[in-house]
DNA sequence: TCAGCGCATGTTTTT
DNA sequence: CATGCGCTGA
């Protein structure tokens, strides 16, 4: 491998490949980098297999990224490599090896949504009131319990003592998922622990076959997945993680940053190394995220430097509502793309998935095709959720969720009560709920109009299973099913709407399509797209390489990068988020988030704030929020209506409305004219004078193709021609470039 | 007594 | 989007 491009560090973490290695890897620094090219190194140059290499991520498109910048490195294919999330791992794992814990192969992956659902049924079972113990509160106890404690039941014995009855809505809830033969996603790390404890010859066979082991976000892993990798390294030492303290954004899910602190403990003798260097942001940008962060007193500490040049000043944009920070993003983005930027090149990120949509209707109105990353997306249509819950209780009977969900969908008459009826019954044969349905002698016990109600189901149902048999492929199937279900009929009466729902279903058919013609033989099709649907996002589905603005939250924006970033809802109460001011632990965490997020902007940052904004319907007049105080004046431009002095008790938003309207700050806007047209590699400090050639102009050049003028550096002959072309930037020389005017 | 519909409500962040 | 509530009709 040429690591000649590599710095020192980053060098030394690529080539330090025996042993645990721990490298704290600022913002930037080139991290991914680094992973990339230790795997190139280990295979290319140390011709480690492919299949001995382990990578594990957070998300699948951090899995997928490193996946496909590994296999260009090297120039092969490396899809037997081992590159995926803690969750799909443990999910490969069980589904492999889970029946000597007795773990049904074709168990079903509970999202939020089925956990809530079941521990409410739970609660209606044990008589809690869901008025004095919300159901959320309750999963999120059970969830911390399981996160952090190899013992959940214990820990949660000793809770009940605080919170009435959670020990036994935990033990009811366990019991449930069992019979429903499913996992939740703190199940997935906790079981295979299990798994690994009870059988150590697994455990064995795991870590002989994975010599080599890479963390990435090492900050954001829990204790558990902590237990995982210590039971996957106890003979072998090659372990190798990489994080930043300044980026643990996840405690609240029980991440703890305590891993990367007691790394040397859990892995002796281990090898740190820091990577500094930021390769990615102008130094105006650093500075503000290190202002930022500077002001926690929790952290390791680092100092990032670059010589990338200070950049653009960030700009601080005080609209009066939602609205305005929605068109100043969207024309801004416009004056970046007549300037030559692309859309991709553009993120909008926002604390909470809410705001995105006066921004999404905005951009719309003005042309400007988007794509929201996470948030209420395709897999979470409620006709997507219906079908995927047929398929599921297809793949597995015991899916109780799954029933639920669809047993009278398309309606047939069977509301809540004989749905309790039939738990009722089904809980007291010992037998899963859709076992009642399935086998006609339990079935004729139920009481004869519970049985006039369900046998039009129970008779689907029985259709549907021998329908599975002769029809292998998944996507024929689900065609069949639709009919066989009455589904098109069903969409018909929700007319208008409808279309739109078929739409989706057409959709998701077409998914099921491409992922049965994409996987070879690696087992049942349908139950590995069930699979994928419960551990993807909608993140997966995009496209990176459309050209499209990014629309995303904090947390999903993390590792990735962006020429211009707007930070929308600089509002205290918003960012950071209300529920956090409380408690100085959490505020830190927010102040992380907004180093995250700050450190996602290669050029251009663009901070909103909103006097008055209405979020969930309800409007509320907000101050901005104190990171923006963070932030040096030095380092920013105020633009739109004039904030008031922020003082806790001056403050009136009716007063803001009464100032007038957008008396921006003229002079020193006018001091950097092009702050919106600039793009890199040009500085916006550069004095510019026109040549012949002015921005925004399509030439045509001999080799590089057809390109648009981004900036014109000096004057005639001699002026230096930025040009960007379809996959390069090209500064070129108005004298010897022979470029060519391309008309409209 | 139960099913089904319309309407109001509440929503941090995510594998 | 899911949940809860009150109303209507069988």
């Amino acid at each position: 491998m040429d690591l000649s491009s590599l710095n020192e560090k980053q060098r030394l973490a690529v080539e330090t490949t025996e042993g645990p290695v721990l490298v704290l890897a600022g913002a930037g620094s080139g991290k991914t980098r680094v992973l990339t090219y230790r795997i190139a190194h280990l295979i290319r140059d140390l011709g480690v297999h492919p299949y001995s290499v382990l990578a594990l991520t957070f998300t699948n498109k951090a899995a997928r990224e490193m996946r496909e910048r590994t296999s260009a490195l090297i120039n092969r294919n490396v899809d037997n490599m081992w590159v995926m999330t803690f969750h799909s791992f443990c999910a490969r794992i069980l589904r492999i090896d889970g029946q000597v814990i007795d773990i049904d192969r074709n168990f079903t992956i509970y999202d939020e949504t089925d956990k809530k659902s079941l521990i409410a049924e739970v609660m209606r079972r044990l008589n809690i009131d869901s008025k004095k113990l919300d159901k959320s509160v309750a999963a999120k106890i059970i969830s911390d319990a399981k996160n952090r404690y190899l013992d959940p039941e214990e820990a949660l014995i000793q809770a009940s003592e605080q919170i009435a009855h959670i020990d036994e809505i935990y033990v009811e809830y366990e019991k449930a998922m069992r019979d429903s033969n499913a996992l939740d996603f703190d199940d997935l790390i906790l079981k295979t622990i299990l798994l690994f404890k009870s059988a150590p010859h697994i455990r064995s066979k795991y870590e002989v076959q994975f010599k080599y082991i890479l963390v990435d976000e090492y900050q954001d892993t829990n204790a558990l997945q902590s237990e995982l990798l210590k039971l996957l390294r106890i003979n072998n030492k090659n372990i190798f993680v990489v994080g930043d303290d300044d980026q643990s954004i996840y405690s609240w899910r029980g991440a703890t940053v305590r891993n990367i602190l007691d790394f040397d403990e859990d892995f002796p003798n281990a090898t740190t190394i820091r990577l500094e260097q930021n390769y990615r942001s102008t130094n105006t940008i650093l500075k503000a995220a290190n202002s930022i962060i500077m002001n926690n007193c929790d952290r390791k500490g680092k100092n990032l430097w670059t010589h990338l040049g200070e950049g653009d000043s960030i700009v601080h944009y005080y609209a009066s509502n939602e609205f305005d920070e929605a068109n100043f993003i969207a024309k801004t983005i416009m004056r970046n793309v007549n300037a030559g930027a692309k859309l991709k090149e553009h993120a909008v990120l926002y604390r909470i998935n809410a705001q995105s949509r006066v921004i999404e209707s905005t951009l719309t109105s003005y042309g400007i095709p988007y794509n929201v990353y996470g948030g209420l997306k395709f897999l979470e249509r409620a006709e997507v959720k219906d079908i995927i819950a047929y398929l599921r209780l297809i793949v597995n009977p015991a899916d109780r969720s799954a029933l639920y969900r669809i047993i009278n969908v398309p309606a047939r008459g069977i509301g809540d009560k004989t749905v309790e009826l039939l738990d009722n019954f089904a809980y007291e044969y010992g037998v899963p709920m859709i076992d009642v349905l399935d086998d006609g002698d339990i079935f004729s016990e139920l009481p004869t109009a519970a049985q006039k109600k369900l046998y039009p189901f129970a008779a689907l149902y029985k259709e549907l299973v021998s329908l599975r048999k002769e029809t292998p492929s998944a996507y024929q199937f689900t065609k069949k099913l639709l009919d066989t279900i009455g589904y098109y009929d069903y969409l018909k009466s929700f007319g208008d709407e409808g279309e739109r729902r078929l739409e989706n279903i057409q959709e998701l058919l077409n998914a099921i399509s491409e992922f049965e013609s994409n996987i070879g033989d690696e087992g049942d099709a349908l139950t590995l797209f069930l699979e994928n649907t419960a551990l993807a996002t909608d993140a997966d589905t995009a496209d990176p390489n459309q050209d499209k603005v990014s629309l995303m939250t904090l947390h999903s924006a993390k590792g990735l990068e962006f020429f211009c970033v707007f930070i929308a809802g600089m509002d205290e109460d918003i960012f950071p988020s209300s529920r956090s001011t409380e408690d100085p632990d959490r505020l830190e965490e927010e102040r992380r988030l907004c180093y995250v997020g700050i450190t996602r902007a290669k050029k251009k940052l663009y901070l909103i704030s909103a006097s008055e904004r209405r979020l969930y319907n309800y409007p509320k007049v907000y101050r901005q929020s104190r990171f923006m105080q963070e932030i040096p004046d030095f380092l920013k431009v105020c633009e739109g209506i004039t904030p008031l002095n922020i003082s806790f008790q001056s403050y009136s938003g009716y007063d803001r409305y009464a100032s007038g309207s957008f008396t921006s700050r003229q002079s020193r806007q006018s001091l950097n004219t092009n702050r919106f047209a600039s793009k890199p590699p040009v500085k916006v400090e550069h004095p510019k004078v026109e040549s012949n050639y002015k921005v925004g102009m399509r030439v045509k050049h001999d080799k590089f193709g057809i390109g648009v003028i981004e900036a014109v550096v000096g004057e005639g002959g001699g002026a230096i021609v930025t040009v960007r072309f379809d996959d390069s930037t090209k500064r070129l020389a108005a004298g010897y470039a022979k470029l060519e005017i391309v008309k409209e």
